[in-house]
DNA sequence: CTTTTTTACGCAACCGATTTAGTTAGAATA
DNA sequence: TATTCTAACTAAATCGGTTGCGTAAAAAAG
């Protein structure tokens, strides 16, 4: 019932007899203002409960210590790793995560784009969708120098800052591994193939590996999903090893796709990794479950989100207007588990 | 170089000849304003790329349209789910999500609820840390009548908004179910349970389950894990498992017990379901993807973050001063797979 | 005991949108 | 023609901190 006003420093103001202004700096430890002046306002401000209005600061200050996230979604393993990295690298320096999930959509992913831009974000943190291959709703950004990384999907065409892996020597590691491991007929899974995205990077990866092996590519052993789901892949996995000519290793863009053809493969009494050998890529938790466990390769969540966040916290620190904005690779490497051992 | 400067209300009133005040209604379709004049005004904002500062307007409003997300992580399924829908459900009434890990620390918890107040959230959904008890950092959101929800982790003590599930219930139906099944001895795999936490309220609902059914609730059967790890389930697994007396059937707070217990089982051939019936709890991605399949309890994330989003978006908008927040139970099923088929 | 410097603080504009309480011009009514 | 209404605006206060600039008082220098 009781309409509780918040305290502001009009009151604390008031009721020291100071000036707003000494207020406000008391409470950031301006040199300025006494220490005396300081412990007193301090003192006052936990008396009367006072909380600042971030907002009202933002306002003035035009910058908000907010850092917005637009990924596709939070519920992928990658993407909640990514998302709790940067948040603990932001909160480390006081700044607040605002989240968007664009759901691979287009339009989703420009409308919020410009809603991050109304909420003032002081950077953006984005990882493309599928579908995007424009970027031109990011220009604002650019425009007002708010800095902007992209992470992991990334956009070609865009001069920002970019945290990323190298997809093609990560795949070609996959595959180079599995040839090593002494198979000759290599599948492929791979997804959403017609947008330019991250995945093909992987196929050619993939592809590049069996080339400079002297092994042939060859189309029926490369899978491509519309989607990225258990059941896609599940369906694709059966096709492949209900091949005539059935593959002996298999490299997957994703844990999920390299875990259904695992199951896949049982359900066939195909052994894994005797009779078939399998390599993902993300090294999902699911990896260390799933029985035997799964090759992969690792892709550090979690480090991309926190080097992503500290340079957009660097980005705003030193301004500085270099055009050139780096592009940051971080290291994959062949996690070799059961699922791909040579026996 | 060209420090662009946003375009604000006084940009465009100037330009147009009109007063500020015009302007804001005419964006905003306000029905005194003629619709020439609407249609002009909005088509003067498109040409002059106006984007409306939101700071400003939750200033003067007092009113961010923003949601505070307080919870322990995001990276389990449970809880990135939770997210998803809360995200969803807020976004479609245009309302931003600000996110924030306490990592189970008491100490985090109280920070960043200071932080979000200050934030001037509009609402704010939390799911408790593992060793919150006290809460009095949430006082300060009620004594301001600002919306707050409690989804799963709730405390017991503190009039507001719940969403949670019956965990005694579910926890009473998962072991009747593997009573049903055959099942004499019947393990169970806890945790944290020195806090009074929803982990005991499935423990309590095991137990009773057992003592309805006249099967003795043995201590060693009963193992309570300090941290919810895969590895730290494995080890307690192994240890009920090698169990003079072996259990015939397991019962674990959470699908990842669960799934430990499985590979607990391969690892000593112990054959699942045959030999040892196995349920979790959470009905988490993994469990339709380990073999056998794992039964388990669903446990309706993203339809609890909705719906924990939708009460905050209600409250806001009709801000009854009702002393009573109602609780929100939402239902949980037996999902029967393959872990607990009767042979 | 002046003059200069330093310390510590006050004044007031400012950030950009919202909103209350008018005001004006023209239409409707008498 | 005088009066009342109404539609369509405007002026100005407001939200709560922040900050450039100004100034009084105390300290240091001359």
């Amino acid at each position: 019932m009781e309409e509780n006003k918040d305290v502001t420093i009009y009151d604390l103001a008031e009721k020291l007899k100071l000036a707003t202004s000494t207020i406000s700096r008391a409470l950031k430890d301006h040199p300025t203002i006494s220490s005396k002046t300081i412990k007193k306002v301090k003192k006052m401000a936990e008396e009367m409960g006072y909380v600042p209005n971030t907002l009202a600061a933002g306002l003035r200050g035009n910058k908000t210590n907010t850092i917005g996230v637009l990924i596709p979604t939070v519920t992928q393993p990658f993407l909640s790793s990514l998302i709790s990295g940067i948040e603990i690298a932001a909160r480390k320096s006081g700044y607040n995560v605002i989240i968007m999930q664009s759901h691979d959509s287009y339009e989703e992913e420009v409308s919020m784009a410009k809603s991050l831009y109304s909420s003032r974000v002081s950077g953006i943190i984005c990882s493309l969708g599928m579908k995007t291959v424009d970027t031109t709703h990011f220009q604002q950004f650019v425009n007002n120098n708010i800095p902007i990384v992209f992470v992991d999907r990334v956009p070609k065409d865009f001069n920002t800052f970019r945290v990323i892996i190298d997809n093609h020597a990560a795949a070609y590691k996959a595959t180079v591994h599995l040839i090593e491991q002494g198979c000759k007929r290599i599948a492929h899974i791979t997804a959403g193939s017609e947008f330019g995205n991250l995945y093909n990077e992987r196929k050619r990866g993939y592809i590049d590996a069996l080339t400079k092996y002297n092994l042939p590519v060859e189309k029926e052993l490369i899978a491509d999903l519309k989607t990225v789901t258990y059941n896609e892949a599940l369906k694709a996995s059966d096709k492949l090893l209900d091949l005539k000519n059935r593959p002996d290793g298999l490299f997957a863009s994703g844990d999920i796709m390299a875990v259904s053809a695992i199951q896949s493969a049982k359900k066939r009494g195909i052994r894994v990794p005797e009779d078939l050998k399998v390599i993902g890529f993300n090294n999902d938790p699911i990896s260390e479950i799933i029985d035997p466990n799964l090759s992969t390769i690792t892709h550090p969540a979690a480090k991309m989100g926190q080097m992503s966040a500290e340079i957009i916290l660097k980005s705003i620190k030193f301004p500085n207007k270099d055009e050139v904005k780096e592009i940051t690779f971080l290291n994959t490497e062949v996690l070799v588990r059961e699922s791909s051992k040579k026996i």
